[in-house]
DNA sequence: TATCATTTTTACCGTTTGGTCAAATCTCTT
DNA sequence: AAGAGATTTGACCAAACGGTAAAAATGATA
């Protein structure tokens, strides 16, 4: 009698991957991730992945059984990259110091997964369509208890009266834009395509910009 | 002799529009403004175009020659609207207004005009294949011009030292959040889908970060 | 109201798209 | 080396896609 392998014809069900199957899969997704964070969900075709990750069609179809499980795979993966810089924040720290850290996790996060970032973006332009549910729930479950983390330290005046969660907002825009419009940030400082130079640069700006004061007090302060 | 019309069969060369033609090139470009904001260029067909603008697809390609002549006219009109905020920034105030009321023409236009905004968003994920042009010389330009003015301030000790061109970036990424991310910013705020009442705060959170200090002076600092 | 230009529709075309199927090939184990 | 299972491919399909042609309907004007 033979090994009792799945019964199923998907692969995806089988209960340990061969190492086929480990290599194409990480070779799809990667395509993927290339053409949907380019594209969106809608304007990502399986010919142009299945071209991207040098596979036919059909064999692609044969580790995925249709586009959407394509994205919810990648999504899935991402949600966990997404929300990690956020988990660290600690409230036994100074605000400096973890309002400092996090933005150098955020922004090391853009320069590490720019296409992620994209991914993520694109997502969000077309409305959430397919994680909606997370940022309703789990993100805003993450961000409430950010918030009150941030709100102490209010409370301590150790920090400028805000909202706490407009502080995220703004912590998140300008890392990720870094990502997200890297094209732009590199048309307008004379860049060349593949250059990212520039996240030393940006580092230093969101330090200024969020520890320390821009504006010095004036007539008109 | 009856009064000389443009001969051309293609009403988009006529000398004159005539009211039909006026009414529905509007209704064509706000459909079409709906749809490629969502799901960017590729993303968006010519169907769903002219479902929203309630018009045949046929009749649609009567007053646009093609998909790209609608994107190209919707992105010439947005770069207007883009640059206008930039422009106002005078060498000639105080810093704290100049940003300042940057920062509030920036924000206002994100509330005015969101779908504007999320086009300009698709544009740069998608690579900006088509206002690459644009962005390495009118707006590349237009920001040198500007940063030289931040660059004055800060000589005069006016302004902390910082690139004054990520500075930009700053405000571009904050303000613009608030139209590209809303579904976000509205999960996690727990508003309903149409609510837009955080540009509000989202000012208010804005001006402390750019115009005072987050971040009390203490021991780390 | 007759006329002519403008506008709209119907019917269509070739291509691209997401996806299926069965046969062929390859890989691993015995 | 043989058999079973895993993988890959070529041929194909229906629907959606961008776009065209020509006729029909409408609007403006004399």
């Amino acid at each position: 009698m033979t090994q009792i392998s799945a019964s199923s014809e998907n692969p995806a069900e089988r209960r340990s991957k061969t190492r086929i199957q480990k290599e194409n899969e990480t070779r799809i997704l990667l395509a993927a991730l290339e053409v949907f964070s380019e594209n969106g969900f809608r304007g990502a075709t399986l010919d142009r992945i299945a071209a991207t990750a040098k596979m036919s069609k059909p064999n692609l179809l044969y580790y995925f059984k249709n586009k959407e499980e394509i994205h919810v795979a990648l999504l899935t993966d991402l949600l966990d990259v997404w929300l990690a810089p956020l988990r660290e924040i600690s409230p036994h720290g100074e605000p400096a110091d973890e309002i400092g850290s996090y933005i150098r996790r955020k922004l090391e996060s853009s320069r590490q997964f720019p296409r992620e970032s994209r991914l993520f973006a694109n997502e969000m332009l077309a409305g959430a369509p397919h994680i909606g549910d997370f940022l309703q729930s789990e993100l805003k479950q993450l961000v409430d208890e950010k918030a009150a983390i941030f709100q102490g330290w209010i409370d301590e005046r150790r920090l400028a009266p805000c909202d706490p969660r407009h502080l995220l907002f703004a912590i998140w825009s300008t890392t990720q834009h870094y990502a997200d419009f890297s094209v732009q940030v590199r048309h307008v400082l004379g860049l060349q395509p593949g250059d990212v130079s520039y996240y030393e640069e940006a580092l230093s700006m969101l330090e200024t910009l969020f520890l320390s004061r821009l504006v010095p007090p004036g007539s008109t302060d």
